[in-house]
RNA sequence: GGCCCGUUCGUCUAGCGGUUAGGACGCCAGAUUUUCAUUCUGGUAGCAGGGGUUCGAUUCCCCUACGGGCUACCA
C-alpha cells in the first residue's frame, strides 16, 4: 500500500520569509494537494541566538495570505506536535545517544575558539579545515581520546557536542526527483555537529528526527541543501529508519534580476520592488522592508508569479488559479537551473489578476485609498470611476493616479501641451462651450458627445483642436479616460467651473 | 581551493534524435483610440565552446568555459 503523502514547510524564524521561502512552501503544498496529502509547517529554532521576535507569525500569516494554509503545524494543531523544535528539545538527546553506541557519532570537546584557530591557521596555508577522517584522530574527541578521560570530561562538565562519524570512502548515490541520479563521495564530507554545547540538536539531526517522526514522505526544499543531502541519508540508515525515509528534491534557487547570486532583501531595495511577501518591520532596527500584498499585489497574482518561477506545465500556459497549479503541479516538471527573478513580469502578472476583478470589487478595494486622501464619494461614482480607468492600471493604487480627477480638480496644467495645443482663440471657444454645456440637460456621455458634434459642425471648427485643450482644463494632462465620460461623471457644474477656471490661469 | 548542481532569445520557459527551435515578459513598428493608456497585428532576439556517438544532434556522452550552491556548535 502506498504511503499517504506528507511534506513539510520548515522554515527558521530568523527574520521575514523570503519570496524563495514562499515559493518552497507553494511547491510542497501543491505536491501534497496534488497527492492528496497532508502539508505541514514547522518551524525550525534551534538556534537560539538567531531568534527573531515576530518572525514566526509573520511566516505564518504569510503562508495564509497566499492561501497555502497547512493541515498540521505551529499554529494549526495536528497529531505529531509540538511542531516547535525548541519545544521538541528533550527527544533528540536519545537518537544522539543512540547514534554514539552504534559508532555512528562522538563526542567532541574542541572549542569554537580551537577550531577558529584551526581554520584560521589552514587559511593561511591555502587549505581549509575540515573535521573530518584525516583530523578527527588529531582532535579532542572520543574517538582519539581513552574512554576514561572521555568520561572523565563528561564528568566534570566540559562542554561537547557530538558529531556524525563520516563513514569512510563510501559512495551515496540518490535519485533526486527533480535532478535525478546525484552522488557524493563521504570522503569529501565532514564530521558535522549533530547536537550543539547549548544542548540543541543541528538542524541536520532535528530535520532528520522530526522528518521520520512525522512520517514526511516527501522532502522539498531549496538547492542550498542539496550538499548535505548524503549526511540526511547516511543518518537515516545509521539510526535505522532506511527503508521508511523520504525522498528527496531540491529546487533551483531564485536569483537577483541582474547581477550575480541569489535574490536578496538588498536587490529589492535597490530595484525597486519587493523580495518579501508582507511588510516586514525589522524589530531590531525598525528597518521597513515593502512586500508583495502591501505593495498592492493580489495573493492570487503572487502565488502565480510563483509557481513559474522554475515551474512549467510544459506547454504555454501562463496563468492558473491554485486549483488549476494543484491539478498540474508536479516535481519532474521543475527546472533544474536558477531562475532570475524579473519584477516587470511580476506586475503584468497583477495587471491581468486586476483586468479580471469586477468593478464592484475593485470600486470596494479602492474606496479606503479615496478616504485616505480625505475624499467622500458614492459607492456608484466610485464603481464607475473604476470601470473608466482601470484597464490602464497595474495596481489598486493605480486606479488614484489614474483617476484622482474624477475627484479632485487640476491644480496646475501639464506646460507642453498649453505650448502646443493652447492657441491664441482657445480661451474664447473653451467660453463659448461653457455655454453649451449650461443649456445641455441630458447629462449623458453619449448625448453631450452629440450636441458637441454638432455645435462644431455648426462652426465648423476643429474637433480635435478643442478636444485637447478642453482635457487639459479638466484633466491637468493629455492623458486620460474618454473626455465625455470625464465630463458626464464629474458632472456640469465641476466641468464648467474647471473649464473657466482654467481660462483664468492658462 | 574542494565537493555538488546547472547552461535554449535580455529575462522566464517549451522542446525529451529529424521542428521554418514554440510561447510569455520587455523592447520596436503599424492599426485602433479626438489624447494617453488599453487592445489588436507584426517585428527584434536564442540552442556557451570544442570534441565524440549517430545517416542525422538543441536533444545522448566527454572536456573546457561560464553561472550557481555548499564548505559554522546558522538554518
Amino acid at each position: 500500500m502506498e504511503k499517504k503523502v506528507r511534506v513539510r514547510f520548515a522554515p527558521s524564524p530568523t527574520g521575514p520569509l523570503h519570496m524563495g521561502g514562499v515559493r518552497t512552501a507553494l511547491f510542497n503544498y501543491l505536491f501534497a494537494r496534488k497527492h492528496g496529502g497532508d502539508f505541514l509547517l514547522r518551524i525550525e529554532d534551534t538556534d537560539q541566538n538567531r531568534f527573531v521576535p515576530g518572525a514566526e507569525e509573520y511566516i505564518i500569516e504569510s503562508l495564509k495570505w497566499c492561501g497555502l494554509v497547512p493541515d498540521e503545524g505551529v499554529g494549526f494543531g495536528g497529531d505529531c506536535g509540538p511542531y516547535r523544535q525548541s519545544e521538541r528539545k528533550a527527544m533528540y538527546r536519545q537518537y544522539a545517544d543512540e547514534l554514539i553506541a552504534k559508532g555512528n557519532a562522538y563526542y567532541a570537546f574542541d572549542t569554537a575558539e580551537e577550531l577558529d584557530a584551526l581554520r584560521a591557521k589552514a587559511e593561511e596555508e591555502k587549505s581549509t579545515f575540515s573535521y573530518d577522517l584525516h583530523t578527527r584522530g588529531k582532535l579532542n574527541n572520543s574517538i582519539s581520546l581513552s574512554a576514561e578521560e572521555v568520561a572523565q570530561r563528561i564528568e566534570r562538565g566540559d562542554a561537547f557536542v557530538i558529531r556524525f562519524k563520516m563513514p569512510e570512502n563510501r559512495n551515496v548515490t540518490e535519485t533526486d526527483l527533480i535532478r535525478g541520479e546525484v552522488t557524493f563521495n563521504t570522503n569529501t564530507l565532514d564530521d558535522k555537529v549533530l547536537f550543539k554545547s547549548d544542548g540543541m540538536p543541528t538542524y541536520h539531526l532535528a530535520n532528520v528526527v522530526d522528518d521520520h517522526l512525522m512520517s514526511i514522505t516527501h522532502v522539498i526544499r531549496g538547492e542550498e541543501w542539496l550538499p548535505s543531502m548524503p549526511l540526511h541519508i547516511l543518518l537515516y540508515e545509521a539510526l535505522g529508519w532506511a527503508e521508511t525515509r523520504p525522498r528527496f528534491s531540491h529546487l533551483p534557487l531564485i536569483l537577483k534580476p541582474t547581477g550575480k547570486g541569489k535574490l536578496s532583501k538588498r536587490d529589492g531595495d535597490k530595484m525597486g520592488f519587493p523580495v518579501f511577501p508582507l511588510l516586514w518591520k525589522d524589530p531590531e532596527t525598525g528597518d521597513v522592508s515593502r512586500g508583495y500584498r502591501e505593495d498592492g499585489y493580489f495573493p492570487e497574482a503572487f502565488v502565480n508569479l510563483l509557481a513559474l518561477l522554475g515551474w512549467s506545465a510544459g506547454n504555454d500556459q501562463e496563468l492558473f488559479s491554485m486549483d488549476e497549479l494543484v491539478e498540474l503541479f508536479s516535481l519532474d516538471r521543475v527546472v533544474k537551473s536558477g531562475a532570475r527573478f524579473d519584477p516587470e513580469k511580476a506586475k503584468w502578472f497583477n495587471r491581468h489578476y486586476l483586468q479580471q476583478k469586477s468593478n464592484n470589487e475593485l470600486a470596494q478595494l479602492f474606496m479606503p485609498v479615496l478616504n485616505s486622501k480625505g475624499i467622500q464619494a458614492s459607492p456608484e461614482k466610485v464603481e464607475r470611476v473604476v470601470e473608466l480607468v482601470k484597464e490602464r492600471c497595474e495596481f489598486v493604487n493605480d486606479l488614484w493616479e489614474q483617476g484622482s480627477y474624477f475627484f479632485v480638480a487640476p491644480e496646475n496644467y501639464d506646460e507642453k501641451t498649453i505650448q502646443k495645443k493652447w492657441k491664441e482663440d482657445t480661451s474664447e471657444k473653451l467660453a463659448t462651450i461653457t455655454g453649451l454645456l449650461q443649456s445641455h440637460t441630458d447629462w449623458q456621455a453619449a448625448s453631450i458627445k452629440e450636441a458637441f458634434s454638432n455645435f462644431m459642425n455648426e462652426r465648423e471648427w476643429n474637433f480635435g483642436a478643442i478636444m485637447a485643450p478642453m482635457r487639459l482644463t479638466l484633466v491637468g494632462t493629455s492623458a486620460g479616460a474618454d473626455l465625455f465620460d470625464i465630463i458626464e461623471v464629474i458632472g456640469k457644474e465641476e466641468t464648467i467651473a474647471r473649464i473657466q477656471r482654467a481660462i483664468q490661469t492658462i
